[in-house]
DNA sequence: AACCGTTCCGTGTACGCACACAATATATTT
DNA sequence: AAATATATTGTGTGCGTACACGGAACGGTT
């Protein structure tokens, strides 16, 4: 009855042979302006819509996508994003699609411009780039590079702005800043402080930080009813129980009414712990993400709230975004910002649940 | 090199026909037991794994799939999951997928079953049906006269179990239910009153509003600390201020100590209207979705939190799974539970942008 | 041995598109 | 005007699978 238009329909409407149409469609030149613009007519008239089911089959060719990620060896919750790809992956495979990852220790900006030269070495291999940006210098030279070959690029975690690239999928920093904010809220009385807290290796004063304090700070700033006190602290040996435990009370001492600590990263649980450690209990906590570390203190109380960073569909979406921009010619959103998952004790289960089984196949 | 195993790699290897290879793939029978079990051996030895974007072109038919959901002229709400289900078409729509939709009165049992009738009259023409079972008696009987006719079937937003469903999709009431009284806890103190609200026409007793109660009264019997009284009542002409609002005041004179609501659907904006109209600026709201109503009071803060179903990836899995179980013959979890997402004013926007972006598409 | 009915199996075509190659038309040069 | 270059168009094959059709093999009956 009403079957797809296919291109032997608009052929044969046309007066021209299918080989005409596919060079119409697929802009392969050497089509006389005139029977060009007669098969653009027809196509217009009968709707045509490619069918990508055959248009694949025909194609026939193997995509080949780097993924560079930091190596989920070092940081667990570069797992997720790494679940997130697979997931991809199993979900477009059928499409020829392939994911070459290349993994950098995130602690250092050397090993980064290295995979990413591995990267560039073959670039002629790569149809597209998903890459988490960490260092924005060396990460501002791999897109320029990049865009200069014409390969697509998909960024994930952080956002380089004003790059060329096909588009970010992450959170809005600034305003996971003024969500904590919020969430540090419900438990500060008039006079309170709170602590921004970065824990990392190197002064990192990576722009997504900055961009988090800036956030919560204005949070309070608009908040009439209360004064409450912000403090910033940057903390490089987070990893040592003594010696973490030490500068947090010396935070205390300095400003005893201290109620809320904000973690700017996924590592609020060193902070849960060494609270545990030294006796303070009513201090909250809100933090990122569902690492395992993290989710027992949500679970005991001792973390208030986490926010969750979506990384599983932070990778996902990554390498789907490039998909549909390779495969499918599809329009892509360049800055798609994923939900800030307020989580707590009664919900964690469900985001738990959906990061594993995520996968929307077809 | 390592170019994927084709139907007719297995032929040659097994010394028969595609012919024969193809029979025994789709149990069609003819076959020898010899030969199904030397092609058998075979597949399993190469690894075979048929290439669905061919299958799908060679297959040529169009699965029908009836979403037999409520009209959303009568509550906005189901505008939403019917958002998803456009949206999971355009996802599939190249696989040869429809689907039909059937509407009825989201208050009248009788419609349901009318509507069910009628995809039951033309079942032979429906591979699937996607289904939200607002009516237990109605829905288990078509859910069974599918199951009958081993048509699967999907269900959104209310859950029958023990029914021959292929899946739910949709939240844990009772859960959304704790959570509830753990947002409604942030500003609840010893000795407070809670109300449980239930705006309804007729007396809906309906499994997923009573778990959502008993989820609720459940977080608080937990809490050790605090003594809350919860009550719940049901209102039936909601949608008339005045009645509302003198119900509302009624309610506060007779318990005075009330300091939080718990709205069991997604009209918490009739009663912050109410409030408002009454002058009960102090107490806090919690409800259900993002409705553009309730999305105003959340923004003014006279709404607290909404505890948001997704109803759009409701619609959009829904399909999802009808197609992956017909189409991809995949295992399908019959039991999912979207997120509980709490939504306040600052991540707001973002569950809404992504209402509207999702699409997964590929 | 001829006939018939099963059971079993191979061949061929279609699905809609991509692309290589062949074929024709048109322009340019000699 | 012929020869050659160039622009334009048509044809055919392959992608991997589904399925209809027809043929071969086999067993049993007369």
């Amino acid at each position: 009855m009403d079957r797809r238009i296919r291109i032997k329909d608009i052929a044969e409407k046309a007066g021209v042979s299918t080989g005409t149409v596919d060079r119409v469609i697929h802009k392969r030149g050497n089509v006389s302006p005139k029977t060009k613009q007669k098969v653009k007519e027809v196509m217009e008239e009968l709707g045509y819509e490619p069918n990508i089911i055959a248009s694949m089959l025909a194609y026939n060719r193997v995509f080949k996508i780097a993924a560079l990620l930091p190596d989920y060896h070092i940081d667990p919750y570069w797992q997720q994003p790494k679940i997130g790809v697979d997931k991809a992956i199993e979900s477009v495979k059928h499409y020829g699609v392939e994911v070459v990852p290349f993994y950098f220790n995130l602690f250092k900006a050397e090993e980064f411009s290295q995979q990413a030269n591995k990267i560039l070495e073959q670039a002629k291999e790569f149809s597209g780039v998903l890459l988490a940006p960490l260092f924005l210098k060396e990460a501002s030279e791999l897109l320029k590079q990049c865009s200069e070959k014409q390969i697509p690029t998909a960024m994930i975690n952080t956002n380089i702005e004003d790059s060329e690239s096909l588009c970010y999928i992450g959170q809005d920093s600034y305003q996971s800043g003024v969500l904590a904010g919020r969430l540090i809220d419900f438990g500060c009385h008039n006079g309170d402080t709170t602590l921004v807290l970065n824990l990392a290796k190197g002064v990192t004063n990576a722009k997504h930080l900055l961009d988090k304090e800036r956030g919560f700070r204005d949070y309070f700033k608009r908040l009439p009813e209360k004064e409450i006190t912000v403090l910033k602290k940057d903390f490089e040996d987070f990893a040592d129980d003594n010696k973490l435990s030490n500068f947090l009370k010396n935070c205390f001492e300095q400003h005893p009414k201290t109620t809320g600590i904000f973690v700017t990263n996924s590592r609020a649980y060193r902070i849960a712990k060494c609270l545990h450690l030294i006796g303070k209990k009513e201090v909250k906590i809100v933090g990122y993400d569902l690492l395992e570390e993290n989710l027992q203190y949500l679970k005991s109380n001792d973390i208030s709230f986490l926010i969750n960073q979506n990384p599983v569909q932070q990778g996902y979406f990554g390498i789907m975004n490039l998909v549909n921009h390779l495969l499918l010619k599809k329009e892509i959103d360049p800055l798609q910002y994923l939900p800030l998952d307020i989580v707590v004790t009664e919900n964690v289960e469900y985001y738990l649940k959906r990061a594993l089984e995520f996968s929307i196949v077809v």
